[in-house]
DNA sequence: GTGCGATGTATCGGTCCGATACATCGTGGC
DNA sequence: GCCACGATGTATCGGACCGATACATCGCAC
């Protein structure tokens, strides 16, 4: 999972672990508290070691240039290799059972600007199939095995299930939504340079308040 | 977190590993899909090591008896001892911070039934805060950042928060039930002796539809 | 000038998961 | 009669991820 949104974000453009780790946090703000620097580090480590990411020079010109005005030392920037776009098209096509459960959905559904419309469809059906066997779980032990269980646990498996409802009814409307032709797939930023001094308008459509 | 919802349940019959992780799935199904026996078992042997739990011969004297009927072999009954209970107590007792984040949170909630009201209360707060605190990040995000992110991000980032403001909501209503007193402790079954053939109504008020 | 919060990199122990292996029991179809 | 299959049941292994911890620098406020 982190290999993949580190992947993700890393296309966007090069970054060190700091960064990477802020921007992780807000892209993943609703569905994971913070990923940890205790795997983040050995994760990079473990990506670089594979050739799909290799550390930058920190804008080694610049730096020459410029020495003592913005001497960062210390920090290790990397960016994404061509290998590494690669596996991470190989990860979306792939997008099995594992892409269902909660932190793996989430993941996923952060990067579907990045993601082809036909493997959209196809992880968030598999999500809502996920949720829809959550949900028949839960209404099951709230009718069945109801006189076993203390009122908490109840309640607790009531605000489940009402949850569940929820986000079934709003799989529902982006599935109706994705169907209908919406697509508003990311070309493609980064790798090249950049190093996100430009703030390009993030892409195409956009539909902000309107739900995609 | 599997410790704590071990002895939880031990203390309300004995059971074997397979048996625990069914009831384990009943009772947390809303919050995880089901706990994995790569996780189980390696913390029953630990917990026994700790001298919380006991391996308990399968009923031995009707085993005895009734041989051929019931024989089941290979299984492996646990029951809580009296340390396990102290224990049991001391993690109630002591649910710090981390016992706010979704699993902790969960799981703890699922025992309030044998949890004090004063920690109830404390707990719910507690979570309620951090429920706030994510809700803030969130609302941060989707104003400050907004244009930085695609749709897709955004509206993950928009059912986040509408799931934290419900939260919130559900845990108000939580919070105000409980200060208005109502108090459904469970006395405390198990450990003696029953293996679950009693099926004493589960304790007390129960409340059933209307909400604790 | 100095202390403190943000920035920044890194490791270690421990919890938990997913895959896998293997053995038994009861039941329904052939 | 038998046998395949799904439920019951115990167990291990590698790997992912977390939380605590350590340590160093930077910029700003007091």
């Amino acid at each position: 999972m982190l290999e993949f949104a580190i992947l993700g974000l890393l296309q966007e453009s090069p970054m060190h672990g700091y960064e990477l780790r802020k921007e992780l946090t807000a892209k993943l703000g609703a569905i994971r508290a913070a990923i940890s620097y205790g795997s983040l580090y050995p994760t990079l480590r473990r990506l670089q070691a594979a050739g799909w990411i290799t550390e930058a020079a920190e804008t080694p010109a610049t730096a020459e240039v410029v020495p003592a005005l913005t001497s960062r030392r210390g920090r290790v920037v990397y960016k994404i290799t061509a290998d590494g776009k690669e596996r991470f098209a190989q990860l979306i096509a792939q997008a099995g059972p594992e892409t269902y459960d909660d932190t793996g959905f989430g993941v996923h559904f952060a990067f579907f600007a990045r993601t082809d419309q036909a493997t959209r469809l196809r992880i968030l059906e598999g999500r809502r199939r996920k949720i829809e066997e959550r949900r028949e779980g839960l209404r099951d032990v709230l009718g069945r095995a109801a006189e076993r269980l203390d009122a908490y646990t109840l309640e607790l498996q009531r605000h489940g299930l009402d949850a569940c409802e929820r986000e079934v009814r709003w799989l529902e409307e982006l599935i109706a939504n994705e169907r209908s032709g919406r697509a508003p797939t990311v070309p493609d930023t980064g790798t090249a340079g950049g190093r996100r001094e430009d703030n390009s308008p993030p892409p195409p459509g956009e539909t902000r308040n309107e739900r995609p």
